[in-house]
DNA sequence: TGTTTACTGTGTCTCCAGGACGCAATTAGA
DNA sequence: TCTAATTGCGTCCTGGAGACACAGTAAACA
């Protein structure tokens, strides 16, 4: 894996917003196309749920549809096009929201459906961390998102913010969970020797670390989302 | 590019532990070794600044130093390992703290810190946001950040978790930041043509977004840093 | 001072991913 | 019916990670 793969660049990108955000395809000349990018999709989407984002090849996928990698490329451009369309039907549309519900309720709510939502699908993260342009699905959770914030003294940029922050913080959260196998008591087990050797260097680090080895991880979802809400309410009172 | 690497697994796990924290080398039979770990990691680096992480194969590294790819087999076990060595000095040993400073300006200074560290290079935190284990200066990082919140009336997986919180919000900011180009100003022209034709459907995001061109990015890092630090304030002042 | 032997340097080969290109088959429109 | 756009897809090329074997080298020991 590379692991990595910049685009952001111009010529990518248009084709990236063209498959976003296409509109119904018109009548075309030729032979009928015996696969659509939907189907592509969540052919793609089906291995990645299974296997993860690294079985999702061109080939495993042509291969999943019973025809050829070159085949795809007819209707897909490329590997990036076709991760920027998983990454917008991975979350699914934002459950509507509660009518009449509080803000803080309301954001709190929004910010655990995207945890959820993000947890069921982890390879999501993944994409959504690159820089990427939103397609219409990611805009419909920021707009409801938004929607939450609606009433409160904040500027356009840091009702962004505050979305961008309740994100961020659920992503770092989803990428510690790789599904399966222990998530941190793994990692703790493999530290522990070395962290016990030079207790010296590390005296918080070992504190906490063994302080909270007993509390569940669902824990930090509720606090640290708590804490961004009693946040964004200590702004909003000191502004009236 | 495989953008990813899922590994997490025991044995090459043990590999990275025993890297990062590896002590002094003990005397070896044979010829002198002609490189050494840390001035591979070095190349590495230097490549990574300069060219991005893409840019770092075991081919590049191995051209930088004059040698060839398979020689540095013998010094790293593979790429991953690689990886987890750059990580770890990426980010340099944390500034000593500023004694005497209450524990919400440590914590603010704290998270500063982080961010312009990380957004030195930005590679970096394409790394820390893998699943991975911590080295050395990592947990330096953790040992200074949960310090500045050593007086405060939480638990140690909360002081955990405040941390991850403002970490996952450096992370999120930094990525997109890739180094040169327009941020987001770019994004914003690629997708207003589409938003203005729909911006019946997403009428909360349209008013965002023109709302916050005028803000420069910086203030989405002080905007959440300080609603964190006022979360977490509103929660010590509720216990006392 | 040999001699042993672990360790280093490195060329070659394999596997696999993304993607360019071109040709044959097909079918909507004129 | 004819034609031109469009699809299906085989072949080829460019990397990157890594396995393996073998030759050279020097520290340790008798």
């Amino acid at each position: 894996m590379g692991a990595e793969r910049r685009d952001t660049g111009a010529k990518g990108g248009d084709d990236v917003v063209a498959l976003l955000w296409r509109g119904a395809t018109p009548v075309r000349r030729g032979p009928r196309p015996r696969f659509s990018i939907d189907g592509i999709v969540t052919a793609a989407t089906t291995i990645a749920d299974a296997r993860g984002l690294d079985a999702v090849t061109m080939q495993s996928v042509a291969e999943s549809l019973g025809t050829t990698k070159m085949a795809l490329y007819r209707y897909v451009p490329g590997r990036v096009e076709l991760d920027a369309l998983m990454l917008d039907t991975a979350l699914g549309t934002p459950p509507p929201a509660a009518a009449g519900s509080p803000w803080h309720v309301a954001l709190t709510d929004w910010a655990r459906s995207v945890h959820a939502r993000a947890l069921a699908r982890p390879w999501s993260v993944e994409l959504a961390q690159r820089p990427h342009v939103p397609g219409p699905v990611e805009l419909a959770w920021f707009e409801s998102g938004l929607a939450a914030l609606a009433g409160l003294p904040l500027t356009g940029a840091e009702k962004l913010d505050t979305l961008a922050l309740l994100v961020g913080h659920v992503m770092s959260l989803v990428r510690q969970q790789p599904a399966g196998a222990s998530p941190e008591a793994d990692l703790a087990a493999r530290l522990a020797p070395v962290l016990a050797e030079r207790a010296g260097e590390y005296p918080h680090s070992l504190a906490a670390f063994t302080g909270a080895s007993s509390g569940a991880r669902d824990d930090a979802l509720r606090f640290g989302v708590a804490r961004v809400v009693a946040g964004v309410a200590a702004l909003a009172d000191e502004r009236g």
